[in-house]
DNA sequence: AACACAATCAACCGCAAGAAC
DNA sequence: TGTTCTTGCGGTTGATTGTGT
């Protein structure tokens, strides 16, 4: 028995939408809100959309302050420092950048940011249009004289999405899609694998660091979670959780083993070599320390070794 | 000019979490 | 306490646009 559609698909209009539409839904909310009810909404106003597709429409196009067109050099610097740090948490990564959405992130980095990052280094990987595809991409990065990222950044940034690809076939082990949640066992995440266990592969359970995008957006300014973001006993959960990692082998496969070891070395080892510095560090890059009062994201003192991928990632996407 | 292929991005989908009842 | 409803999220799709041949 599969759950109720939210709206009935037969007398939905679906598509794009029309400047009409668009100045309908516009008004309406700019004058009375959304009442806290996207489902009620399209009714109200008289539109034939779901209110799915209101709630979108109107978090991702018309909402005030939405900025459009070209990321900044430091946009995608915080991009690439987030996925690096916390994976496809697009909603969050969102929340650090002003006026954009998590779709337009997550548009971005899928069709932009990746292919500059990684474009010339997976040569090996994929057969026919898949890799005739990267040959054109491999063209384009190898043949002018940027510099390439150093091997440790590449390597984390292709394994952090290594890892992600390999989620997929395993998602009742792990559906998370953050790239380091092998190590991450709360039990909060544990819960939520389980729950999951007929979910499908793109399914995402942890919802632990969820917050407001839109009223951080609509505020103009930069979200952070906090405790009012992420409730205080879970907070309190992971912090407890991320003092003692899991072993590696919890995850009950080996490939994903393998990588997580790799990972686990290159993030984890006493001292970290790159071709910029080297960095020691106290038990390694702490991804996960939800510290009382500090925030994830505005905790970030990001290590000299992130520094140093982004040092790399900067001056190739913009020597480019 | 016509076609094929690639890139982009708005919109959709299904799921989980949490609120409401 | 269990069920239903709504919201928010990330992944995916597909129409449109751009580019190369």
């Amino acid at each position: 028995m599969g759950r109720a559609p939210c709206c009935d698909k037969a007398t939905v209009k679906r598509g794009p939408w029309s400047p009409e539409e668009d100045a309908m839904l516009k008004a309406y909310i700019e004058e009375r809100g959304t009442g806290n009810n996207w489902i009620a909404l399209p009714h109200k106003i008289g539109l034939k959309r779901c209110g799915k597709s209101c709630r979108l429409r109107w978090l991702n196009y018309l909402r005030p302050n939405i900025k459009h067109g070209d990321f900044t050099p430091e946009e995608d610097s915080t991009i690439c420092k987030l996925y690096i740090s916390i994976g496809s948490r697009w909603s969050i990564i969102a929340a650090q950048l002003p006026g954009r959405t998590d779709n337009d992130v997550k548009n971005y980095w899928n069709t932009k940011l990746k292919k500059r990052l990684l474009g010339g280094r997976r040569k090996d990987r994929g057969a026919g249009t898949q890799q005739h595809r990267q040959g054109e991409l491999d063209g384009a990065n190898d043949g002018g004289e940027q510099q390439p990222l150093s091997a440790s950044a590449m390597e984390r940034i292709q394994l952090c999405m290594q890892l992600q690809e390999m989620q997929n076939p395993l998602s009742s082990i792990s559906n998370h899609n953050n790239p380091l949640h092998l190590w991450q066992p709360s039990s909060h995440h544990q819960v939520a694998a389980t729950h999951s266990n007929n979910s499908n592969n793109n399914s995402n359970s942890s919802r632990s660091s969820s917050f407001d995008v839109t009223v951080a957006a609509e505020q103009g300014q930069s979200s952070s979670l906090n405790d009012q973001n992420l409730g205080g006993q879970q907070q309190m959960e992971t912090t407890a959780t991320m003092d003692g990692l899991a072993s590696p082998s919890s995850a009950g496969n080996s490939n994903i083993v393998t990588i997580e070891a790799e990972l686990q070395e290159l993030l984890y080892s006493a001292t970290t070599t790159t071709t910029d510095s080297v960095v020691t560090q106290q038990g390694g890059v702490d991804w996960w320390s939800y510290e009382q009062g500090r925030s994830p994201v505005n905790c970030w003192d990001f290590t000299p070794e992130t520094s140093s991928v982004l040092q790399d990632y900067t001056s190739v996407v913009y020597d480019m």
